[in-house]
DNA sequence: GATGAATGAGTGTTCATTCAT
DNA sequence: TATGAATGAACACTCATTCAT
């Protein structure tokens, strides 16, 4: 009789370590680009972070800008063929679609550390044009025609007014621009004193998105001549 | 008889120079400090892009850091106070307002050099907090304080609904935000191949505000249950 | 059968150089700081002498300030107690007495690299005047004090005239001065052309010294009016 | 009738501070020289305290380096001639010639700017090596051979002890030598809170040096077998 | 594999020197 | 003649990278 099948042991402390170097060492340098910039960011620091040595993190990465460049590509959580299907299979209103695209990015990347590297790339895209380009094609790309694919529906299906997409798609992602700024930049975002709730800011947002793009009510664009 | 064509008299180079060297200084290191990043920016390409030697930068600014502070400080234009004087002298709707005060942003700072602070606001938090505060006290404060003074006289009219002050004033910054990234970094922010007009993207971002801002249209805040 | 020459084992170059390295570096310093002055050596130049790179050096020492610091302090053996101590214990003659910490201070300090600290004290005295102060401290109060006690012992047993005891150390210091500058900077302390010999001028200044403090003989101060 | 002689009118203003330029740069210069040592002292710094910008300074003085070497030369008081000329008439005992002449080196040289240049000879010795020399030929050679002079009268006398005169002239120079020290750096020579008057270390110094000189007393060298 | 001592190219900053005014 | 703005060589110090252990 087979024995039933156990999860995994644990490997021995030094074995499992050995390989959780190269990702602890990911996420501190995650953390320490995302707070202070590549350029300004020491590598022994971010060893340091990871607790091991310099000398080590350069068993792993053959140079900081591998490092950095690795952070970024480790960190791209490309699920958009995934969540492309969700969308497909979805039968509900455009809006709820919306709302679920909303909630979804939040809790999948806006609320992770993932949402670091939006912040890495809009700050570092003059430095690393190469890796802002990967970025843009991996991530940017993808995400803009799910966007616009879900739009073109509620269009479709005369839930939406007529828009011109490229620009409603960026009317879509904005907000979330914004949302990841204020988590890593909220000095430079917000008035002194805000209380800020993410949920709450998106809730606010889907609310108004929807009350933008919603078809039928105003007779006129400029109702307050 | 004409008179012998003179030649334009050139100011005395030295003393003319001499005038022009710290806003010359302050435009190179406004650039570099926003396309690189502060400390990726060596002050020797400030120096030569403004056209005199490392030496002289020092000169006029004791250190890389208050070169910095300075650029920040100097950019900062502060014309609040009669931003909010003209408002207050508004006699039409508040969506046209809101109109006015998109379209001068863009071209009162958007379009210019200015913008660039935003960015690096943005990305230099983690690094100088300090002069960080200093800009939120200067600009993010009192831009709020503009802009939810707006709203407060649209649901006073009864021309926008009634919503939560901190999330609306939000609502409203972040496609400006979101605007100045598109001509920092459009790679991180749009689609291969995307063409953007940041007026056109104004224009579109002030009507798809309105809309979700009125107050008549939407009978229920969920049309699509 | 004789056993096989062994090459004596090399102490892991790496680990033994690191326990030499401050002290190499402090010799390399005290070197060139008493011959050039504290501003006019290059750390480069000190470390080069050190046989390390310029890096090395700021390994160890923080800063050039820091380095020169340690070179006072490190330098200065501050072996006053026990020498106090060994006067204390004496029971020849005070001129005797006088006749030891002359050739005693001239075998531990005045041959030795540790008479570099007195030029550098006299030389940087303006520029580091609290490194100073701990010189005085540490070195200046203590040897007065331990001559003055012997100039008293020669007072009270007769041996030595009555004196301003002020003066009187002064007097026994100033040739010892005197010696530790000709050694730095010869050409300015004696005529072209001259042969000095440090231990003869220690003799020839003990005897001078003695038969200025001998109480007996002189019936008047002005022998020769 | 010839108008009497008169006095030659002060040059006006300009003029004669035109005149006194380089003097008042010898002046600064000296002084910072002494205080910091050539490296440390900057050219702004001697200019600002002479009262004239940089530039002024380079038209004096070709370079730092040829304002030093001035600053030596022109403080030289080769009075030696003169002074050895007083000596030859001089019809006393030797002690009270010895006596003159440490008063007459303090009223000339110890209480003035002119004794900076010994410390600054010291000190820089390693520095410049030519410039020393000079001040050997110029300084030190004449003034040993005053001194030298003054003893061997003294021992074809009889007033004093037959003696080593290489040694003898610096047990009379070492006092003298320490002098000056005290007063450029007086926390490296003597005890802390000690008060110390010159004119009594030189009464002092005279003092302890005929008893130390004079034939008569001591029967034996070593009085304290 | 892991370490951390050592390196040296690179950067911010100073300051003697020049020169147009 | 006097100025002081401009220069650039020189120097203190940093930090990514190497490598002997």
């Amino acid at each position: 009789m087979p024995a039933r099948p156990t999860l995994p042991l644990p490997a021995p402390k030094r074995a499992r370590r050995k390989q959780a170097r190269p990702g602890e060492l990911l996420d501190a340098a995650l953390d320490l680009f995302v707070e202070k910039g590549y350029t300004a960011t020491r590598v022994e620091e971010v060893a340091a972070r990871a607790g091991v040595s310099k000398g080590t993190l350069f068993l792993y990465f053959p140079s900081k800008e591998d490092l950095f460049k690795a952070v970024v590509r480790e960190s791209i959580v490309g699920r958009f063929e995934e969540w492309g299907a969700l969308m497909e299979q979805f039968t509900g209103s455009t809006g709820e679609m919306l709302r679920i695209c909303y909630q979804s990015w939040w809790e999948r990347i806006g609320c992770t550390r993932a949402s670091g590297i939006t912040k890495l790339m809009l700050c570092e895209a003059g430095n690393f044009p190469e890796i802002v380009q990967f970025y843009q094609h991996e991530v940017i790309d993808p995400a803009h025609a799910l966007i616009r694919r879900a739009l073109e529906r509620g269009m479709a299906s005369g839930e939406f007014r007529t828009m011109d997409l490229d620009y409603a798609v960026q009317t879509v992602v904005a907000p979330l621009m914004f949302l990841t700024l204020t988590r890593h930049s909220p000095v430079a975002c917000m008035p002194h004193g805000a209380d800020f709730n993410p949920q709450a800011f998106i809730d606010h947002q889907i609310d108004h998105l929807l009350h933008g793009l919603c078809a039928a009510p105003p007779p006129s664009s400029h109702p307050f001549p």
